[in-house]
DNA sequence: ATGACGGTGTGGCACCGA
């Protein structure tokens, strides 16, 4: 089975291209975020035309998140349990498998804009959030995974620019020591659980031919658990779409696991 | 140091993203 990542920023804008990607791109599960449309907008019969459920939490312009499914999810949470958040960024549920049912974390994380700002602070609060509630989920769910736009770089070999961008937002300590405490917590960046070409990045920005120089930031993740760790077979950035006509900023990432689609 | 591109919503641009 395939479970993909994909900031699409804007569903209204890319939906054809949504369903034109799930066409070539059959994959089980697909966490869609940047939506950037109210829940009453959601193209859900679009999505059911092409063989998929799907669930959504969305608001109008800014953030929201979608989880695009071949089987209907159970259990649907919005958002990050007990944590005040008037952002729409957090969906999960359960996919029910055959070879035993899978928790699926779908988040968009705060970008943060600089060191220094109310947006950081945010960031910081909402990452610390995030982390005690996939602390307690995991003892839940301990077939988890963790996707989405994290909006950090993990690593130097992340970024096309470590130096010239080293202490800048995606790049700070601070940042990569949550996301190191993500780790910590019994989950996997299976990007790095498989040899994986240099420069690979997710996001390249639409600016200055960035693409084409590929002049981009991997900060597009898919995390499994430890309990899931040993079923997972690739995981690759599909740089197609950046290519395309009209394309997101963002490009998907894709993992698979071996284990039955349903 | 700034803006470049693209999306949204409001209204003739401002705000946001990464």
């Amino acid at each position: 089975m395939q479970i993909a990542t994909w900031n699409i920023n804007s569903l209204a804008v890319r939906l054809p291209q949504v369903l034109a990607w799930l066409a070539a791109n059959p994959v089980d599960a697909l966490a869609l975020q940047e939506i950037k449309l109210a829940d009453d907008k959601f193209p859900h019969d679009a999505f059911e035309l092409a063989g998929y459920h799907s669930v959504c939490f969305g608001q109008k312009t800014y953030n929201g998140v979608a989880l695009i499914t071949r089987q209907p999810v159970q259990d649907t949470v919005r958002n990050i349990a007990g944590f005040e958040d008037d952002q729409a960024r957090v969906i999960s549920a359960t996919l029910p498998l055959s070879g035993g049912a899978l928790r699926l974390i779908n988040g968009y994380f705060v970008n943060g804009q600089a060191p220094g700002t109310d947006k950081f602070t945010y960031k910081m609060r909402w990452l610390t959030a995030l982390h005690g509630w996939v602390r307690e989920e995991l003892k839940v769910h301990p077939r988890l995974v963790l996707a989405g736009d994290f909006n950090i770089v993990p690593e130097d070999r992340d970024s096309c620019d470590p130096t010239g961008l080293k202490g800048t937002i995606l790049h700070t300590d601070e940042e990569r020591m949550h996301f190191q405490n993500l780790l910590a917590l019994g989950l996997n960046d299976s990007f790095r659980l498989f040899e994986q070409p240099e420069n690979t990045f997710s996001w390249w920005d639409y600016r200055m031919l960035a693409f084409q120089k590929n002049r981009g930031l991997r900060i597009d993740h898919i995390l499994v658990s430890d309990a899931l760790k040993g079923l997972a077979r690739a995981c690759l950035v599909d740089r197609a779409p950046r290519k395309s006509k009209q394309p997101s900023d963002h490009a998907p990432v894709v993992l698979t696991l071996e284990m039955p689609a349903s």
